[in-house]
DNA sequence: CGTGCGTTTGATTCTTCTCAACGTCCGTGG
DNA sequence: CCACGGACGTTGAGAAGAATCAAACGCACG
């Protein structure tokens, strides 16, 4: 998404669809964002069992789709996705966008298969997760148990703050939001807080807040006016991220 | 909600705040909706140890506050609550309406304290359920675990429904699907699906769909001039159910 | 019987959507 | 190497939807 800080994140090393090839957590230089967060050394061998494959999906491809069968949750580990839901009609709706150590897949618990699609945007790669082994593993394993609980909770957590976005604020204010979010994510993730690539489309953008992508690009330029953005198509960097923040924070004030 | 078919539902037998007595959950005739869906006769005799006790919330008060510490779930067995999540000016945003049989507080878990307030609507009466003995029972028993993943799971997936409404849908779907809601989870407790008493205001139905109080009562007039529903106050009668699902299915078309 | 909260309804304003045209970037093939 | 095409992005003008402001009503409760 910008200048990694943490360059010992493989950037591309896949090409095939599957890799038996194991990834242990304890090496992993996400593990602090991932699943095993809270881990010890000795707990992550054992989480390491869990982790069969990676997989890897080209931007573009679907790493799952609402209806498929549920079997697996994905770690992200490097690259970037999006997950939409679809209304009857056909129209659907952005429902977040995940980066490096997020976990995908957790909608398809609740009735055996997924209720989203997952789409990645650019060439990426996830572990795999077999649920029925994590589900296993997590009964013998209280920190790994609880640490799946606060996962699915947070996910809980963001979903009712994008209501509160969707419900309460102006397209300026909706925005402003999603940027510091992104920024703050990629903050936690070694990348600058300032500089940033969108990996996704005005329209992507659009459907996620609840706007028209015209509505976007007229506030992404307004942003620019105002000083507070600088924005050359999908480089976009924040010059007063105070002034997204006042945005926010008067949010329906 | 509305008339009980299943009179044995105790309507309001509590007063207190705190009461001991444990309350089988396998003579609950909530067992099909709450957390023992799937349990048979002996996993339901292990399950009661986990509700230790049942809390009494008379209207307007709350259950928990956004801030406090997260020790225990609760699953609602008579009453109606809402619940909001507060943004940093004081505004806020209703996220849900839980009635009997649905569990409230998964939000605390992922940082240890509740990230919403719970609010009664009407009197009310909950099972308190203990997180740590929850995890503990889930460790032992498989088939508690896994539906309780599926109570989360099926929280994120009700959210991701709720984003499509506030970000694709226009007033009348929105309510259109707000009702639609109501009557099938009504439905499921064995009330009329066609006649229902809102226990909510029209600014809580507002909140919940991203409208303001004014537009939820031009909407409902709209809804009565059409002959879709009649609307005395509070009291709702579903003339044509089918008119209501046309908009929902139409919605964003 | 009055008081107050919740609701309805009307007039107006504001934001965002819609429709339309044009511009930019980038990969492809001549 | 350049021309072309297509996807993505920007900008403008007008329309539609919902918010806002304001007033009056009804019902429940003390």
């Amino acid at each position: 998404m910008s200048v990694p800080i943490h360059p010992d994140v493989p950037a591309s090393s896949c090409s095939g669809t599957l890799e038996p090839l194991k990834v242990a957590c304890a090496s992993c230089n996400l593990r602090e964002l991932c699943l095993p967060v809270g881990l010890n050394a000795a707990d992550l061998q054992r989480l390491d069992g869990l982790v069969e494959k990676r997989r890897s999906v080209p931007r573009g491809d679907h790493l799952f789709r609402n209806g498929d069968r549920f079997e697996a949750l994905y770690a992200v580990r490097t690259g970037f996705f999006k997950t939409c839901v679809g209304s009857e009609d056909g129209r659907d709706q952005v429902t977040g966008f995940q980066m490096a150590g997020e976990l995908l897949g957790l909608d398809g618990i609740s009735s055996d298969q997924h209720h989203c699609d997952a789409v990645a945007l650019e060439d990426s790669s996830v572990c795999v997760i077999q649920y029925r082994d994590l589900e296993e593993l997590s009964r013998e394993f209280t920190v790994l148990q609880h640490q799946f609980h606060k996962i699915m909770s947070r996910e809980i957590v963001r979903d009712h703050g994008v209501m509160l976005l969707l419900g309460n604020m102006r397209a300026e204010e909706r925005l402003a939001a999603f940027l510091l979010n992104l920024t703050q994510r990629l903050q936690a993730r070694g990348f600058s807080s300032s500089s940033l690539v969108l990996r996704m489309t005005r329209e992507e953008i659009g459907s996620y807040l609840g706007l028209k992508l015209e509505t976007v690009s007229r506030t992404f330029s307004k942003f620019q006016e105002d000083g507070v953005l600088d924005v050359k198509q999908r480089q976009i960097t924040v010059l007063d991220p105070q002034a997204l923040q006042r945005l926010v924070s008067n949010a329906a004030g």
